[in-house]
DNA sequence: TAGATTTATTTGGCTTCCCAAATTTTTTAT
DNA sequence: ATAAAAAATTTGGGAAGCCAAATAAATCTA
């Protein structure tokens, strides 16, 4: 009777599926451990499990590997969750950097056609609100063709398309300036010194450093 | 970091709080055990730690009761229950007999600035699909006046506010005959023998047995 | 009231997830 | 290549919830 029965395994499957995101995309049982906040006695134990039940796998290396049926249930998690942050964020008003605990514990409620009723009514959204792209109930992910701020040239116009970084740090840095997905942006300056960059965004001057600007993903 | 992690002793305090409204108000063990569909010694266990918490407490005769403080929360979950239901229904389509379960999940999301939001984004609604009160945030619940149909005399004009039975048949039946919370009838007939009346219904006749007559509850 | 039935309780055990503290293996840097 | 560091693994253990089966206590019934 018992529901959220496999809500360790979601996590699980979640965080591997995030850490395969990364560049670098050995995966092995510390970084697991780091990633989830658990002991990597608890992750070896549990990583064995859901190894016999398919989920994953580990290599001659230890490296630890979703397998194509684990990433499928992690890509539908993924779905849930960002779902979850649409109607959050489109209907109850949150910021985006608020929806984030509230979410993770959305997405562990059991029902697809829960999903499926919740993306009609929320118009079939395409990516959650810190703009990355929400699965489709088989899976599948429209990549985005994304470059960082700060790649193109002086002069181009852009939009604001995802985040590199979704920090709450992060997040509330670009509320305060009033930065979001969907803002366009033309570049007017680059400074080579540090890397800054001085953009016009609503008819206003903003000056976005380095870092800032690389963790702005855009559409040119 | 686990999520939902008194899903359990929710599970208890709405059971309890749900025989608590019965009109036999003894509470044993047993019955308990019966209503969660779980073993006597496990709830005997829980009960107790549950006592130790200060949510119940167990009297002479062996009878379980809800302490202030645990009603309290009972009431919470209730409340949340009872929201998210007019969520699914009024928002997402579902019919009243299909909510329960996916709301039992929706419950345990532990974020009541969630369930403020979600209450106010539904417009402050003060019953659930069936009829039932919403607690509000202190956990105060305003009892329905409220009778079975068939205590009226004939002619009398009268208006479904809740249902004594929310189970899934009952449910369906009442579907499959188009009646619902708010339906507004007129009493034309009572037949002695049986007890089963027939009413006037959006201008159609309709009869009713006296078990369908007992179950809904009107407001005079 | 004795026997039958129902309740309550105890006991031992299970699964899932988790941890800390060894220990072993592997990798890395010198 | 070897010592140091990092990673993997083992071991023993814990809390939360759950169960089945045995026993004890209470209640009912003839």
């Amino acid at each position: 009777m018992l529901h959220f029965a496999h809500q360790s395994e979601e996590n699980y499957l979640k965080a591997l599926y995030k850490l395969e995101q990364r560049p670098v995309k050995k995966v092995n049982n510390i970084a697991l451990a780091k990633t989830l906040e658990l002991n990597p006695a608890t992750v070896l134990e549990m990583v064995r499990k859901m190894s016999e039940r398919g989920l994953l796998e580990t290599l001659g290396d230890k490296t630890i590997q979703l397998t194509d049926n684990g990433r499928k249930k992690a890509l539908q998690i993924v779905r849930r969750h960002r779902i979850w942050e649409v109607f959050l964020v489109d209907k109850l008003q949150y910021k985006w950097n608020e929806v984030h605990e509230i979410a993770e514990q959305l997405e562990h409620v059991e029902s697809e056609d829960l999903i499926k009723r919740l993306e009609a009514y929320l118009g079939h959204p395409t990516v959650d609100p810190h703009g990355d792209p929400i699965p489709d109930e088989q899976g599948r992910i429209k990549k985005l063709k994304t470059q960082p701020l700060g790649t193109a040239p002086v002069k181009t116009r852009l939009t604001i398309r995802s985040l590199a970084n979704t920090s709450d740090d992060f997040l509330r840095y670009l509320d305060k300036i009033g930065l979001s997905i969907g803002a366009k942006l033309e570049i007017l300056e680059i400074e080579d010194f540090d890397g800054s960059l001085t953009v016009l965004f609503e008819k206003k001057r903003l000056t976005l450093s380095k870092e800032v600007a690389e963790n702005l993903l855009t559409d040119a």
